[in-house]
RNA sequence: GCCCUCGUAGCUUAAUGGAUAGAGCAACUGCUUGCGGAGCAGUAGGUUGUGCGUUCGAAUCGCACCGAGGGUACCA
């Protein structure tokens, strides 16, 4: 935006600094702090500092000042596209005419839709994987962290022109799928699931992990782990049938999460190509055999030449059975033989960074020539109040139903004093919006590497800084534009003199652009999350000093067009984040 | 021991080497309650963890230290 502007305002300040007899000097261009005015700033104290290192005694802000005062006498009215023209503190500050700049913004937002802010295709492919629960246990709110913030980080690089492969990858099979089966079989014989299955999944998982405790259990478990491994036709039956279960519970809650995945990985499916692999790598020389009497693996800092920097991966137990390691280095493998990747994510929690790191090396040491694509997307757990883990064997977990039902609950409790006309049906499916919306906003409006702590009441907070304030600023625009009748108009004027709590608002509706750029390449949906909330703030605040319906029709009307291309801009970076934006709440 | 991440107001954050470190939440004091229940005005809160360095200029870059968390061969 604005090229010409800009190459023709440089250019007559290089001939001005000709005059200076300064002959190289860097023109840069930044966004002036913004105080009511549009406009963009030329620093100049870069030539400043320039004249300084040639020898000439100048003080540089000083001088800076000088210059900028030069340049502004010199360019007199002829300013190419901007208004006016100021010199303060060092800077050159060109201005932009205020209802022209004003009427470009909302015009263009009304003109794209839902589109604005979207960046060009940029024919790039990139696959994030995230999710990864394991099969036939909980789902909690640890797991929703890396939902969530999955989730929002590939419809933000979506918007940002990247084309996304949603990729998930299941623990389907090992010790706690195993324990299972026994309690299934010694204890739920030919019970099926109930309506919410993760939950049913995960009692009878709880409880296998009581018993097993108990060494004659153990044994029990041991023995069945031997079947399965004999692939016992009836006991693959049996881990079918309830993996699809867990699967179903899955998908319920995605669908509440409105998360869906192109892509599902299974443990399973990698298992015999990784131990193919560890053979190769070990006929290869890379790894290093110590069967019986010990694991196979890679001494990858002997190989790297570095020392205490990637340590050592076990890729194979001394027994021969699998590990984590075994079947993500296949995987790793197979997506990149599945699809022309430019990167690939793993949305992995912070503490596998050194596991993560490993696994790169050695497909980089294995000579694959994208092991620089994969990227390891580290964000922090989600702690309990007074720092406590989540974990699922000291039974400080949350569940995820457990949470929403409750979430779901307060929301729905607000929803009836605020509308009690509205049916029942409408009033679940608002409160749920907003109490996933809740949920969300929390997980999403802290930095990746911060810990969350999960606290009941901070996460339904439904006033401050949270997702419902935001949501709601979206409805009362709806709720105008709806009372306005008829359509917004197709265009109208915007007079010179715009109160400030307009300009503030068309200001931030200015930024969504440049702020998915950043947040797809910081991997931050909080970017957005901010910019979200600073617009429902700014709404709130027109909606407080404007009138909007009760104007006369010349404002009324660009008015209107303003609170319509702010619901936008609201209900896109709402998108952004995975939050539903109702219409009424 | 070594490695990684993070330190800005009580909390969540902004400023991406440049303008007086800017907001919101929470707190306190008033006021208002009119397109939908909440809003508005104000107050207070900061030696940007500490020190040194690079620079005309550092919250930002470098080094060291302190603090918190995590990781460090057959857990996931």
């Amino acid at each position: 935006m604005f090229e010409e502007e800009k190459s023709f305002i440089e250019s007559k300040i290089r001939a001005y600094l000709q005059t200076q007899e300064i002959n190289e000097a860097t023109i840069e261009f930044r966004q002036i702090p913004f105080s009511g005015e549009w406009g963009m700033a030329v620093p100049l104290f870069p030539v400043a500092a320039g004249e300084a290192r040639t020898g000439k005694r100048v003080i540089v802000p000083k001088r800076a000042q000088e210059l900028a005062e030069g340049i502004k006498a010199h360019l007199r009215d002829d300013l190419g596209g901007f208004s006016h023209a100021e010199a303060v503190n060092g800077y050159l500050n060109l201005y932009f005419d205020t209802a022209a700049y004003a009427q470009r913004v909302v015009d263009t937002v009304l003109d794209q839709g839902a589109d604005y802010g979207r960046t060009p295709d940029r024919d790039q492919t990139v696959m994030v994987e995230y999710s990864q629960p394991n099969t036939h246990k909980a789902f909690h709110v640890g797991h929703l962290r890396n939902v969530i913030l999955g989730g929002s980080v590939c419809r933000i690089l979506e918007f940002a022109g990247y084309e996304v492969i949603r990729a998930n990858y299941l623990g389907d099979i090992g010790l706690h799928v195993v324990k299972w089966m026994w309690n299934y079989l010694k204890h739920h014989a030919g019970e099926t699931p109930d309506e919410d299955r993760t939950h049913w999944m995960n009692q009878i998982y709880a409880e296998a992990d009581q018993l097993f405790q108990d060494p004659e259990n153990e044994a029990e478990v041991r023995a069945l782990y031997a079947r399965w491994n004999q692939r016992d036709p009836e006991i693959v039956e049996l881990w079918k049938q309830t993996r699809q279960w867990s699967l179903e519970g899955f998908e319920q809650i995605y669908d509440q999460l409105d998360e869906s995945f192109d892509r599902i990985y299974f443990e399973s499916g990698v298992e015999d190509p990784g131990a193919r692999l560890v053979e190769g790598l070990i006929e290869a020389g890379i790894a290093q055999d110590e069967r019986p009497d010990g694991p196979v693996f890679i001494d990858l800092d002997q190989i790297a030449g570095t020392e205490d920097e990637y340590r050592v991966l076990v890729v194979l137990r001394s027994d021969g059975s699998s590990l984590y390691a075994t079947k993500d280095l296949p995987l790793a493998i197979q997506k990149f033989e599945e699809y022309d990747l430019d990167q690939s994510i793993y949305v992995i929690d912070v503490r596998q960074s050194l596991y993560l790191k490993q696994i790169f090396k050695t497909l980089e040491i294995l000579g694959y020539e994208w092991a620089d694509k994969l990227y390891h997307l580290a964000y922090e757990l989600v702690n309990l109040p007074g720092n406590v883990t989540m974990a699922s064997r000291e039974g400080t977990v949350v569940l995820f139903d457990d949470l929403v039902k409750e979430a779901t609950q307060r929301a729905r409790a607000i929803v009836q004093e605020k509308n009690p006309e509205l049916g029942e049906e409408t009033k679940h499916a608002i409160a749920e919006a907003v109490a996933l919306g809740a949920l969300k906003y929390t997980m999403l409006s802290r930095d990746n590497t911060k810990v969350v702590t999960f606290d009941w009441d901070a996460a339904l907070d439904f006033n401050g800084q949270a997702a419902p304030y935001i949501q709601y600023a979206h409805v009362r625009a709806g709720s105008i534009l709806r009372k306005a009748g008829q359509e917004c108009p197709s265009d109208a004027a915007f007079p010179e003199q715009l109160e400030k709590t307009e300009v503030d608002l068309i200001e931030l509706m200015t930024r969504l652009p440049a702020e998915v750029v950043r947040a797809a390449a910081e991997y931050r949906p909080l970017v957005i999350a901010n910019l979200s909330f600073e617009l429902a703030r700014a709404f709130n605040d027109f909606y407080n000093t404007c009138q909007v319906l009760n104007a006369e029709p010349a404002v009324r009307a660009y008015r209107l067009r303003l609170v319509a291309a702010a619901q936008q801009v609201i209900a896109t970076s709402l998108d952004l984040l995975g939050i539903k934006a109702p219409s009424v709440m």
